[in-house]
DNA sequence: CGGACTATTGAGACTCCTCAACTAACGTGG
DNA sequence: CCACGTTAGTTGAGGAGTCTCAATAGTCCG
């Protein structure tokens, strides 16, 4: 297997220096190590990977597609913890347990780890090691930021700042300045169990922000975004 | 420098072997390890430790108190994202500057060492690594648990869900079964600020807890848990 | 002992949630 | 390829809950 497409994507806690950078990504020699552990599976969209308190036996990384994490709670109510796209690294687990239940959004890509061959494997390469430990801290400042988003009190305001957080995945892959329009490959209910709406809220403001002239939706799964500034006035009106 | 009382606090991803309680806490050696880099601090309460965009050169561990990590937003709202407890670390940087600003509650010891040379350690140290990825793990995990505390909408739900997660940081210290008695060090305020509530949502909530019989105040540092059952019933509704 | 901070309680405005009906889009099988 | 059934999304009306503004009580620290 080459498992070409093993990567980690991760702004690192330090500055980004030319050392910095490479942080973001697997050296040669990882991906070689990973890909001796890895197994590719690729599966149609509403996949699931695993289901919340199932045992932990693998670690995915995603080559393509986009996956959704989420805890149904007793109330029947969903909630998704983090989408996850290419570059990303899942499987978050306690006392050997998955902690959230992973389903395909898209039609995805994952390599598949074990999580006793990994942890192996981490502790014999510290540089692969640090790899993960700068993915998990990214993961954690985007928790946070995911925290933010649904602390606020008003749905036009997490829906943008839902956008923003696009944007920035988006960034990693195509340049800066590129055109003003992003796919979203979730559902309206998916994006209302992201940001504690109802689906009737997340459609409201969705139509309003068309309104307004801020969005327009050439299809459901993509937006362009007219009026970037206003956009960003809403995220940021916290 | 002893720096006997520098530990890491955490759950780890593994089943709960005895090699993965291990994991939980220090060896020796990395204690002596660690203390060679890092300086101990003793500060009294309201001490900033640094503030959000500020160069991030340190980390630092907690060895005694309570301290919260926030940023101000825009409007003027504060957001905490979180109360950092003996044994937690804190740092949190993206591109060399903190993400937020931390500040402690009460008097605090923690134990102060420079990035730079804590990366140099963990990179030779691949095992003491392995103990900060899964500290990063865990905050991980509580985050996302925060996430779904202000995803509610009733402000008894978010406030039971705090309660659980001060019961779970005591946890560590104490025996389970133990006293129904939680301290609090943080303000009424300071809890609105982590749950996404107004002060005065958060005082008449404890006021209709205290009238429900389920909670009791002999301070306001200070809270009895009278009805655990139904605090769990309240937590567990979402 | 005083002053500032913290906490509590009350009344009206705002926003979202729920329930319900309806429309649009997808995809599956004949 | 089309028709149908299912899923996804939109729009409307009333109810629940918190936020804001304001005033009062209680506490802690100097």
């Amino acid at each position: 297997m080459t498992a070409s497409e093993l990567a980690i994507r991760a702004v690192p806690f330090e500055k980004l220096t030319a050392a910095g950078v490479a942080t973001q990504l697997l050296t040669d020699r990882h991906r070689q190590n990973l890909s001796g552990l890895a197994t590719e599976l690729n599966v149609p969209r509403r996949t699931i990977f695993y289901r919340e308190d199932a045992p932990a036996e693998w670690v995915f990384m995603i080559a393509k597609g986009v996956v959704k994490s989420y805890r149904d709670l007793p109330s029947g109510k969903r909630h998704i913890a983090t989408f996850l796209f290419p570059g990303d690294v899942f499987g978050l687990a306690e006392n050997g347990r998955f902690v959230n239940t992973t389903q395909a959004i898209t039609r995805v890509t994952v390599y598949r780890i074990p999580v006793a061959a990994l942890k192996d494997l981490l502790l014999r390469d510290a540089d692969l090691q640090f790899r993960f430990l700068c993915k998990v801290t990214h993961q954690l400042r985007e928790a946070q930021r995911h925290t933010i988003s649904v602390t606020r009190h008003t749905a036009v305001g997490k829906f943008a700042m839902f956008l923003k957080m696009l944007e920035r995945d988006e960034h990693w892959r195509s340049e800066p300045g590129g055109p003003r329009s992003l796919m979203v490959p979730m559902t309206r209910a998916d994006i209302a169990d992201y940001l504690g709406l109802s689906p009737e809220a997340v459609s409201r403001t969705t139509s309003r922000l068309v309104r307004r002239g801020i969005l327009a939706f050439p299809d459901r799964h993509r937006v362009r975004i007219l009026d970037p500034a206003e956009l960003d006035r809403l995220a940021m009106a916290v």
